[in-house]
DNA sequence: CGGGGGTTTGAGTCCGTTCAAAATACGTGG
DNA sequence: CCACGTATTTTGAACGGACTCAAACCCCCG
């Protein structure tokens, strides 16, 4: 397993001390003291694009903070093709549901970037909990909020029509990988295929290459490859909430 | 607020020492001593078929353990009507991932049965949590078993049709409110209206209503009132998981 | 008996899917 | 650098499941 993730994946240093992602994650908490433990543990490795952090059905050794880079998670059936679930950016933490549930992992996390990744060992996890309970703390808040973010997704695709959802999604997506072009415009370079992006929002790529067209026309957003432009900010917001009336 | 409630609950006396929930909820690694505060900072209370055990928007004071009693947790949008997301058993815990946030509850909690409902104060909830770090650990699990849920659930109702949701329900209803009847059969005292439990599994009552004249042209169960006989176990699991052949 | 909510039934519509084929982009080797 | 093979994306036409709207029905309770 490890042998065959060498060519994808190696390892490198990194200091948790002077690491952007220890501020955006739980690790804020520790003290210098904890923060050198967890430094010490942890392990670092560089994933290209295409690389598996881990997958379905593998038995769950830590708990993955993301330096830098973008992570799509799966949610495979059986180690097979299943349902992209969400992504996952600099300073998040990945597979802390199976980690505390202390079974093998249920999703599948696959490098859409080249990126890097630090995997700290069960055990180190469990240290820094019991010896720190504010740690504990700052991990119940990101687990509220990842449910959150589930359930509120739920909703949406229960009640939502494909193109709010993509308007939704776009939005999203402009935050972490969208940037101002010299026109004014905001200029997306979307991290996934569009066959992703699909299924992202829960719809079949047809779907989506329809709802595309539309944005198109309605002249809220133009496509090409995987550059998105937001010609008109306020539309898309009001695609998002119908019911507000933009004020100018 | 409270005097609106007054009618619908009534304070009552639990020990968590022999509290049922106790065990089923994350409480069981608390020691003696642990319990006993525990005991004596929560507060018991009896509710009413009806009555609301917080209202999205209201501040969150802390958590709730259920004695007894079925809840139903709607997502309300602004204190209006909104989804049915969960039904809630004697022995789970409400209110946690608003509580780990800091942040006003987002759902609204109505009795569906009488109940008894204890609530645990914030500051004790936190005193606990840093006191004894197991505590926090088994409430991490919990959550992740609540991410679980509703990332399942969010599946389901997108690739799975009506009637297969309903099956679903069904199978899930059968555990806290089935028991077998004279003639071997299932019989489930459904604890919700059919408009709930329609949008338990998100269709209009319209569609429910047509999906269980569905099942029961087909044999699988009989529906009056809030009573379903399932007459045809294997035949149910059938519809849950239509690739399985079921083995006689 | 007469509301009034919940439930059922019917007819028609719409959104997203499915199936099938064409077009485009991409990586690879010559 | 181009040609080729493959995978992705797009387009079209037809289908289908769940929704909407509207009316009847039912049951519980006053």
């Amino acid at each position: 397993m490890a042998d065959e993730l060498r060519h994808v994946c190696s390892t490198t240093t990194a200091n948790c001390a002077v690491c952007r992602s220890a501020g955006v994650a739980a690790w804020c908490v520790l003290s210098p003291a904890e923060l050198g433990v967890l430094n010490q543990a942890k392990v670092t490795r560089n994933y290209e694009p295409g690389a598996v952090l881990y997958d379905a059905g593998a038995p769950c050794k830590g708990l993955f903070c993301v330096s830098s880079g973008t992570l799509l998670v799966e949610r495979s059936a059986q180690g097979g093709e299943g349902r992209r679930v969400r992504l996952v950016e600099q300073g998040d933490i990945l597979g802390w549901a199976d980690f505390f549930r202390n079974m093998a992992h249920r999703h599948r996390a696959v490098c859409q970037t080249s990126a890097i990744v630090c995997t700290i060992p069960s055990q180190a996890v469990r240290g820094l909990l019991l010896h720190n309970p504010l740690l504990a703390l700052k991990f119940l808040s990101l687990a509220a909020q990842d449910l959150e973010r589930s359930e509120r997704s739920d909703l949406e695709q229960t009640y939502f029509p494909a193109r709010r959802r993509l308007a939704l999604a776009l939005a999203s997506l402009k935050n972490n990988h969208g940037e101002g072009s010299a026109s004014g415009d905001i200029v997306i370079t979307l991290p996934i295929s569009r066959r992703d992006l699909a299924d992202l929002i829960a719809v079949r790529p047809e779907t989506l290459s329809r709802v595309i067209r539309e944005l198109e026309a309605d002249g809220v957003a133009t496509f090409s490859g995987r550059t998105v432009q937001i010609t008109d900010l306020d539309r898309l917001l009001d695609e998002i909430e119908p019911g507000e009336a933009s004020a100018a």
